[in-house]
DNA sequence: TCGGTTGTCTAGCGATGCTAGGATCGAATC
DNA sequence: GATTCGATCCTAGCATCGCTAGACAACCGA
């Protein structure tokens, strides 16, 4: 049993290597830069031995998309939790997730903007995603105000800081105004 | 004289047809089925003519977005000046903008998600994109509401539906509600 | 009618995602 | 310790992509 073992730990860590490194390529030198040849190259050996862990090129993406999702997820309630006061953990809430965009354009992408395979909003969507949207629903839930629906306002409040995210990142907004931007959605939409 | 005028209104007509072309192309099977030689085959010409109007398929793409963000003003000016009074002239432009959005994904990608090598929110950039934010503003900035300057005010609501339009149309949001939170944007955004 | 410009096409380059088929290595059996 | 056999991996190649060089033809002005 153990050489298996063994194989299968190898195995495992491989794939680990795998998507690491998809990722590390990502954010150096964007996604079109991580083709499977020199994904391939990279962690030393042919490019078969990818599609013995993945579909294809999709499904690479899809797992730095769940990778990133259980991080944002940390993020988000890490700044939360060191905030008092439903205004103060929305405000935080907001400039966690637009930091974790920014600081993250691949992982971001993988997750928001590419195709990765994944299912979104469904009953079989992979449990990193439901948990990112959950740590989001636990802090702005608190502000939706009278008779709007806790997930509804989630969505919204949601699709605000991701369009703020990706138009400022693809040079459709300026960068500067920024900081006033998360403020105004944070005043208008919350309800403290 | 007469035989060069002949000759550039070819021109001019070709690339109004491959632009057309292109266009059809994206909303019918997606931008990565126009490959430039499907393209240059849907007009009956070989690839290098492409090539002989655009500098390569970057350009086709800037000059879908061009002829989308003409439209997109006239559509929201249109069902701005339709609407009594300031919040329902917001509420009337919000349900155009996303209605455009849904009508034309593919003209809305190339517009805000694919890089069509145009300049956004600077000197330089082409006249139908300024016109285009410059519709959105005439109607949001009244409602910016007291000490908010009206371009942020303007930046901040269109992210908020780009959000919206991008999440929904990516299935990353349940397409059922649009409705509600549209009228959630509206309402807390907006100051009447 | 001729020369030259202008326009267009054929053919091909390097790169992409992905896969078939053979080679090689290691584990289990005699 | 030798041998078989299955798992594992690589070489080589396919179709397609964006883009371009160079040959060819058509047309205009003289």
């Amino acid at each position: 049993m153990s050489v298996q073992e063994r194989k299968q730990r190898e195995r495992a860590e491989r794939e680990r290597l795998i998507v690491a490194t998809a990722r590390e390529l990502a954010e150096q030198q964007g996604w079109d830069a991580v083709t499977t040849r020199r994904l391939a190259e990279s962690i030393e050996y042919s490019q078969p031995v990818l599609y013995s862990h993945f579909r294809g090129k999709r499904e690479i993406i899809g797992a730095v998309a769940l990778q990133g999702a259980t991080e944002m997820a940390v993020a988000v309630r890490a700044a939360t939790a060191a905030a008092d006061g439903p205004r103060a953990r929305v405000a935080a809430l907001a400039h966690a997730y637009l930091d974790f965009a920014a600081r993250n354009p691949a992982v971001y992408d993988a997750l928001f903007q590419l195709d990765g395979g994944l299912a979104y909003a469904q009953e079989d969507t992979p449990e990193p995603l439901k948990d990112a949207f959950a740590a989001l629903l636990e802090s702005l839930g608190e502000v939706a105000g009278d008779g709007v629906h806790p997930g509804l306002f989630t969505e919204t409040f949601w699709a605000a800081l991701h369009g703020l995210a990706t138009l400022t990142r693809a040079g459709r907004l300026p960068p500067e105004d920024t900081e006033r931007r998360v403020e105004l959605v944070v005043d208008r939409l919350a309800i403290a």
